[in-house]
DNA sequence: GCTGATCTAACATCTTTGTGGTATGGTTAA
DNA sequence: TTAACCATACCACAAAGATGTTAGATCAGC
């Protein structure tokens, strides 16, 4: 938990296309101390432009979006800004857009019915790095995991993959794209100089020395 | 929720090697109202002996049994009595233990250092279907699902890799395996400038410009 | 006997990648 | 409050790869 979290007033971002229910929030918000409503963006794309120079400390994503979908948002996102938090809110406890929204990084995700109080809590607790759900939710989530039984996918990947750190992870994933570090380091928002050193850290965590070799264990081959 | 989650003691079955830990737990069930322990067992074998015939509402589990693990036991115990919830406790937050009970079919997870209010209310949560976590639960959980990404798996080959001929196909097979231009130049008996040479023209007809993206290609990604 | 494709080979040049240090600020676990 | 870890960043040097150009040998088919 960091001082701004505990003492200063958590700045959010909506991300949501009704009007009606983005200025319920926002008024929310604003009226809630410790709460502030620091943008509302109508559409991903608007969201994708501003978030990452606004730096909120936590973002409000409706998944049905016109246009790209909150889950694809919160993909990218979480490119340029792994460590922002982000809230997924939504009408149905659909276990499909529940699980992208989850493997897209999303850190929680609240049916739209919570009362305000539960909303308030959610936002504090995933500031300070909690993974808030629904009951509803997480009862979707238990009932995944019955349903996996094994996973033949993740089992046969390397163990040492899971080793890496997320940034690593992400670098990785984008390495075995065949991107030069260059264009990783655009994409990543970081210097190429950076690129190198999380480059070298992947290399020294999966034992190997060539992008090929990284990218092999990567797929799983 | 039927009538008797609502209106009658719940009878509680444990399921705990250490002495100490399992008469706590006891005397908290018998002294709250609600709830009752119906049976406590030192150790999983026994546990299973019993358990289907005494029909508890509810089983709280640890995870570190000596003998059988406490995952191997619900996994069993699941088999023979399907809707009897199992709360896992522990502990340690270890993600492997996490996901190895919630796929073998527990439906919730608490860290033992639960306060006792806590742990009631998710009792009373599991028993109506509920999915209580801990909060480091919960992120454990949300860190699984930002894992696992993607799985692609098409056997979608680019034509243009028809157009290679027999040699450059297998200049290109050992690249995709990570081979340095050295070695494949040892493994085909050609010179080092040769394989140079073939690596120039199968880049220039998969039109690629790295060892990385001709590799994607040759495996079909 | 010419044409075209393929396999072989070399040299030069420039870019990208791999590896060795080192460092700073932030967060977290012990 | 250290200690450990993480994300960030830079420098320097070496190794590997990408690209442009050229060219001899072989063989199939016209």
């Amino acid at each position: 938990m960091n001082k701004r979290t505990l003492n200063k007033t958590i700045q959010v971002a909506l991300v949501e296309d009704d009007e009606g229910v983005r200025a319920n929030l926002a008024a929310l918000l604003n009226t809630s101390p410790g709460f502030s409503c620091q943008a509302a963006y109508p559409d991903a794309m608007t969201a994708l432009k501003f978030i990452p120079a606004n730096r909120p400390d936590v973002v409000l994503m409706d998944i049905n979006l016109p246009g790209m979908a909150g889950t694809e948002c919160v993909s990218r996102l979480k490119i340029v800004a792994p460590t922002l938090p982000v809230l997924m809110l939504t009408v149905y406890d659909d276990s499909e857009q529940i699980f992208k929204s989850l493997m897209a990084g999303a850190n929680g995700y609240l049916l739209k019915r919570t009362p305000k109080g539960k909303l308030l809590e959610a936002i504090r607790e995933i500031t300070s790095g909690g993974a808030p759900m629904s009951r509803q939710i997480a009862r979707r989530v238990v009932q995944f995991f019955h349903e996996i039984k094994q996973v033949p996918n993740l089992v046969h990947r390397a163990p040492e993959l899971q080793t890496l750190t997320e940034r690593e992870e992400q670098v990785l994933s984008l390495l075995a794209k065949g991107h030069a570090y260059k264009e990783i380091s655009g994409l990543m928002l970081i210097s190429f100089e950076t690129v190198r050193t999380h480059v070298r850290s992947i290399y020294e965590k999966l034992h190997v020395h060539s992008r090929t070799a990284a990218t092999l264990k990567y797929l799983g081959r």
